[in-house]
DNA sequence: AAAACGGGGGC
DNA sequence: GCCCCAGTTTT
């Protein structure tokens, strides 16, 4: 794929994908330029729904809004303020294990790099990515269930693994395009093109969409 | 009753 | 690479 066709791709990804007015879109855009709730939202967001954890980092950030406040807490506290999020046995209790790192290894702060990100027990690359892109506003890519999925059902990559996802459109995509992609993809991913019953009809990628029959693989 | 959900860790 | 984790909602 050229570079106009990436572009032309991207454009009618953003016009499918509902735009700016995408309630995850204006959702994550409202949590920009907050490192620290970026991180504990997107661990709280864990296979779990955006809606729901969206209201639960509410909750739990009016019982502590930092880090020195939220390693205090017990699981039970944490546990009653995310409900119904579900994973409690890994997220009431690696919030405080994240938040006791953030303050012992990072001066209180949350690392702006790959490397100190992966390094806290409880974040993999998806989050890692996704602090660095929003939190921070370096162009990195975030590749999740749904950016994985889509990218191999448009042919933009043919890959196994998100991690082969990740290095694949970092070959594939310009960096401009790294982080708006993401966002777009979850948002397109979510409401459009599903992994059960896509809605094809509401979808606008037209001849970009190879279309073998997407029932068939993921 | 299954499958699905912005995964991650341990091995 | 594979297996485990584990709660709520959707189909």
């Amino acid at each position: 794929m050229d570079r106009k066709e990436i572009d032309l791709l991207v454009h009618r990804l953003e016009v499918s994908a509902g735009g700016a007015d995408f309630p995850i879109v204006t959702q994550l855009a409202e949590r920009q330029h907050d490192p620290f709730k970026i991180l504990i939202s997107t661990v709280l967001s864990l296979r779990t729904k955006d809606e729901v954890t969206g209201k639960a980092t509410e909750k739990l950030f009016r019982l502590a809004s930092t880090p020195e406040g939220m390693m205090k807490l017990s699981e039970e506290e944490i546990r009653q303020a995310i409900y119904p999020v579900g994973f409690y046995r890994n997220k009431a209790r690696q919030i405080p294990e994240i938040c006791r790192a953030l303050v012992e290894r990072f001066f209180s702060r949350v690392p702006d790099t790959l490397e100190d990100l992966l390094s806290l027990k409880g974040v993999g690359r998806k989050t890692a990515n996704l602090v660095l892109s929003l939190g921070y506003g370096q162009e990195a890519i975030c590749v999740d269930t749904h950016v994985h999925r889509i990218s191999n059902r448009l042919g933009l990559v043919k890959t196994k693994t998100p991690e082969q996802t990740e290095f694949a459109l970092q070959d594939t995509l310009p960096r401009c395009y790294w982080s708006r992609y993401n966002t777009l993809l979850v948002s397109f991913g979510q409401r459009v093109c599903r992994p059960v019953s896509p809605l094809c009809s509401s979808c606008l990628l037209g001849d970009l969409c190879p279309r073998i029959s997407v029932t068939s693989h993921r």
